[in-house]
DNA sequence: GGGTCTATCTTTG
DNA sequence: TTCCACAAAGATAGACCC
């Protein structure tokens, strides 16, 4: 944003009032011409859908900042010295809680996808090259940054900066590959190392130090020389008391460099006082203008010293952390492992308007979600719509299903319903995300405890299986598309989810009288689960479906049908590697996922069965479905698994009190 | 009034 | 020629429900 002695400037240099991301310094782009980038990155986005929306956004900004201001104003100096009270106070109180005892380090791979492309073809070497396409690139090397091109740079403007960039497509394969062996670097040194993405990590080295009687900085320097002779990749490294300084440090003196920073209170301090606000994880361009111009805070050091009207003006949560941000302070222990909240699928196209396109669109992105939650054992039953038009406004629209899934037809049955009521709307993005996991089935881990044991130690009260609202049991459907799982083939046709809308808007008021758990009631002649042993047992017997057992006898071993719930539709793997309830492809070798995959249908079972019968005590409300009817006896409803979340919490976002003073 | 749910925003790599 | 991604997480406010 403008420094407030720019407003004469915007007229003959229009670019300098033009925030984009990329005007934030970046390792490797000290000798850049930052004016003639930002001109360059102006002129080809002047004009264009997504520039006019980064307008819009930019006066929602300047209208936040200036109702701060105001807010600021009104603030009397007794309002001050009390809000000054309770600084002085919180100072106390994070200072008690400041250990330097612990000896951090923050690892961050150099260019990490640029230099993974250039070891596997090195005439990239000394060549500006981009990995990524034109429409965004992931990572620039360094010869490429000179220019002025950087990570979540769209392609077509990167090409402008630098005419001979050499764009080379991602692959996520060959990193997860070099990220491993880092990873095994990174374990002798913390077995319990925090991976922060494929290209960092964070390591308690305060042990290992002790024991080698070694300084961080020489654990540094060994390491990244192993990390270098195992991969032939450079890193850089940042020792310091706290993970938020550490990774401060990595950064100065990238690439292939590293920074110290003593653990000592004094030398902690000096080096936050200068430090500039963005540089702090967490602090982003927002709230770097909504500091700099609102509040005039420049340097970490600062936010201690107005501390008061921050305090004032924002949530104690956000002014707790920049508090002790101003101190130096950040998190030392190690935490607890950290599970997914949310998983999602997202993609963007050609802005259209077309009906039958979008939904097709939609149901693409329904399966493929449903397969990421397959593969990955989960079950949610959040569902959340998002769509980005093509005047790239962002619209998110959330339903909360009765029952736990991750069956594509129920995801594209919710979304295509919230779809159609956004519709008519040009479109150029389209996500799916689905949350509220079902816990039980997460922490019922094969690795940590068996299914059987999760099975066995189930009340038994238990009820009854659920029915296939969930899973497709239906075999025959899958053979019927020769289990082709590219998205054509399982694409729902557009005649058919429109009946969808229809039927459940037609029965939506009966839907609502009827009794919450009636789905369960229906089931009754469902085969009951049995307990104990009874589950153990392996029907190798059942023949799978003829249609399915090829006669290839390499794979009959694999083939071999089996269903650890008598009575029930059997699991076997038709050609040897595909599921037949779910379609998933696992190869025979693939023997521990294979029955971490069975294990995870088993547990869904159970587990569609407990929602069903939890569900007629706390069915979820249907709030935007019901409009203002009455549901009928709704029972209060209890979210158990949703408290675990909230407490450990690393990036902040910061919004202002509401209406305290405005 | 407190808990829950939805919508939106921000940040990160 | 090409025209701004994707995935995940957390914070917050307001609506809604009991």
């Amino acid at each position: 944003m403008e420094d407030g002695e720019s407003s004469t400037n915007n007229l003959s240099r229009p670019w300098e009032s033009y925030n984009t991301v990329f005007t934030n310094a970046k390792a490797g782009m000290e000798g850049v011409d930052k004016e003639k980038v930002q001109r360059i990155v102006y002129e080809m986005s002047k004009g264009s859908k997504y520039f006019q929306n980064e307008e819009r956004k930019e006066a929602l900004m300047k209208q936040k900042i200036e109702h701060m201001r105001d807010r600021c104003a009104k603030l009397s100096s007794s309002d001050l010295s009390n809000y000054q009270k309770v600084v002085d106070r919180r100072i106390l109180e994070l200072e008690a809680t400041r250990d330097l005892s612990r000896i951090w380090l923050h690892v961050d791979m150099d260019a990490f996808y640029a230099a993974v492309e250039t070891l596997s073809n090195p005439s990239l070497k000394d060549k500006p090259m981009a990995v990524g396409g034109l429409s965004m690139i992931s990572t620039a090397n360094y010869e490429a940054r000179k220019f002025g091109v950087r990570a979540a740079m769209p392609g077509f403007i990167a090409r402008k900066l630098c005419p001979d960039l050499i764009f080379v497509p991602v692959d996520f394969t060959k990193y997860t590959h070099y990220s491993d062996l880092t990873r095994k670097v990174f374990k002798n040194y913390d077995p319990h190392f925090i991976a922060g993405s494929l290209d960092e990590a964070y390591l308690d080295i305060t042990e290992v130090c002790r024991e080698r009687g070694l300084s961080g900085g020489e654990i540094a320097e060994e390491l990244r020389s192993s990390v270098y002779s195992e991969t032939g990749l450079t890193c850089s490294a940042g020792v310091a008391a706290n993970r938020l300084l550490a990774k401060v440090c990595s950064d100065i003196n990238k690439p292939n460099g590293q920074y110290v920073l003593q653990n000592d209170r004094a030398t902690v301090l000096t080096f936050i006082s200068s430090l500039p606000i963005r540089k702090i994880g967490g602090i982003g361009k927002v709230t770097e203008h909504i500091l700099k111009d609102a509040l005039g805070i420049k340097t970490c050091e600062e936010m201690v010293l107005k501390g008061s009207l921050l305090y004032a003006l924002f949530t104690q949560s956000s002014a707790d952390f920049f508090l002790s941000v101003g101190l130096g302070l950040g998190k030392t222990d190690t935490p607890q492992v950290r599970s997914r909240k949310s998983i999602s699928s997202e993609r963007t196209f050609a802005a259209t308007e077309d009906e039958r396109l979008l939904y097709s669109k939609l149901a693409e992105i329904a399966e493929m979600l449903s397969l990421d939650m397959k593969k990955e054992g989960i079950t949610a039953r959040t569902l959340t719509l998002k769509l980005k038009t093509a005047s790239f406004e962002i619209r998110s629209r959330a339903v909360s299903l009765q029952r736990y899934t991750c069956s594509s037809e129920d995801i594209l049955k919710h979304a295509t319903k919230m779809l159609k009521a956004e519709l008519p709307v040009s479109i150029r993005l389209i996500g799916l995300r689905m949350s509220q996991f079902n816990e039980e089935i997460r922490h019922s881990d094969p690795s940590q405890e068996t299914i059987t044991k999760f099975i066995v130690q189930k009340d038994s009260s238990r009820q009854n299986l659920d029915d296939s609202d969930s899973i497709d049991l239906d075999a025959s459907k899958i053979d019927g598309e020769s289990l082709n799982l590219s998205f054509g083939s399982h694409e729902t046709s557009y005649a058919q989810q429109k009946d969808v809308v229809e039927y459940e808007e037609e029965s939506r008021i009966d839907a609502d009288k009827v009794i919450p758990n009636q789905e369960c009631e229906n089931k009754e002649e469902k085969p009951r689960v049995l307990e104990g042993d009874a589950l153990l047992i392996k029907h190798t017997d059942c023949k799978p479906d003829t249609s399915h057992s090829m006669n290839d006898n390499s794979n009959t071993q694999n083939t071999k049908a089996v269903s650890v719930f008598p009575q029930m539709e059997p699991l076997f793997w038709i050609d040897g590697y595909r599921c037949n309830l779910c379609g998933i492809e696992l190869p025979p070798s693939f023997v521990e996922e294979r029955q971490e995959h069975s294990d995870f249908h088993l547990a869904q079972r159970l587990q569609n069965e407990e929602s069903g019968s939890s569900s007629s005590t706390r069915p979820a409300p249907k709030r935007r479905i019901l409009g203002k009817e009455k549901a009928n006896s709704k029972p209060k409803k209890q979210k158990p698994d949703q408290k675990e979340g909230s407490k450990h919490i690393p990036i902040h976002t910061f919004f202002t009190r509401s209406n305290q003073n405005s």
